[in-house]
DNA sequence: AGTAGTTTTGTTATACTATAACATTTCTCT
DNA sequence: AGAGAAATGTTATAGTATAACAAAACTACT
């Protein structure tokens, strides 16, 4: 049986953490279940929210789906590179693309809060391997 | 009775506009049965993904939902800018910016195909309206 | 320790978003 | 006109997310 809070936080960054990939709180809920059939979508949806607060998380909003921080935890805007072959996910930081971005916004007055930037395409090594195919 | 295709479309890009501000595909579609009772969801959402491919309107993926194109039909990322007060969105386009993220998610070999570039804050007349309360 | 009040977590149910699969219609070409 | 291809309509269901309330744990105070 699971203890509250912190711990439940944990066991869901650990499942982010052994996947590597984006999945989805549905998966994160599916895994948690073979230890404790009882657990509710709610549940995780929570620990979630708990975990992209302090940034040991990210949802990636065009996947409806999460991630694992792979830098430390950081609240900046995280660029993330989704490969849509094989669905590993880089993450950059850049506080010059970010200042250029919020100035770009706020030209006529929008005051940013959140940034979402996400890049789909092809990763370096399935790129690789499709040449020698 | 709607004919097919391109009115289809039409009849979806101007309920868009109509709105100006990012609605979700059953939004769309409780306005269209307004006419036709028996329109269903995958009508809407293919109107939605031939709008999207053409330009004419996004989906806002930190919503999941879409809004008009603003400016002329385009097939650069747009970058949009959402106000969380009031829902309005304003979009912008930056190619500077664009090859800056570009290179940034390329340095280890990551080859871009599609950018979501989304900004959520406070638009500038939600935030003049705050000041002035 | 007891207990009233607050906050967190668990639970149930349901709302919202999206698409698979197949039927029907329309189009195009001969 | 009729065969084949493409687009659209229709039904059903899969996948994502949260509201609302119940129960448990924590806090601060006596």
């Amino acid at each position: 049986m699971y203890k509250r809070g912190q711990r439940m936080q944990a066991e869901v960054l650990g499942v982010l953490r052994r996947r590597g990939v984006p999945i989805s709180a549905y998966e994160v809920l599916e895994c948690l279940r073979e230890k404790n059939p009882r657990l509710s979508p709610p549940t995780i949806y929570r620990a979630l929210a708990a975990l992209a607060e302090r940034g040991q998380a990210h949802r990636v909003e065009s996947l409806n789906a999460f991630v694992a921080c792979q830098r430390e935890r950081h609240h900046h805007a995280s660029i993330l590179s989704i490969c849509g072959d094989c669905g590993a996910v880089e993450e950059n930081i850049s506080a010059d693309l970010l200042a250029r971005l919020s100035s770009i916004a706020g030209k006529s007055g929008f005051a940013p809060m959140r940034h979402v930037i996400e890049v789909h395409g092809q990763c370096g090594s399935c790129g690789s391997a499709e040449e020698r195919a």
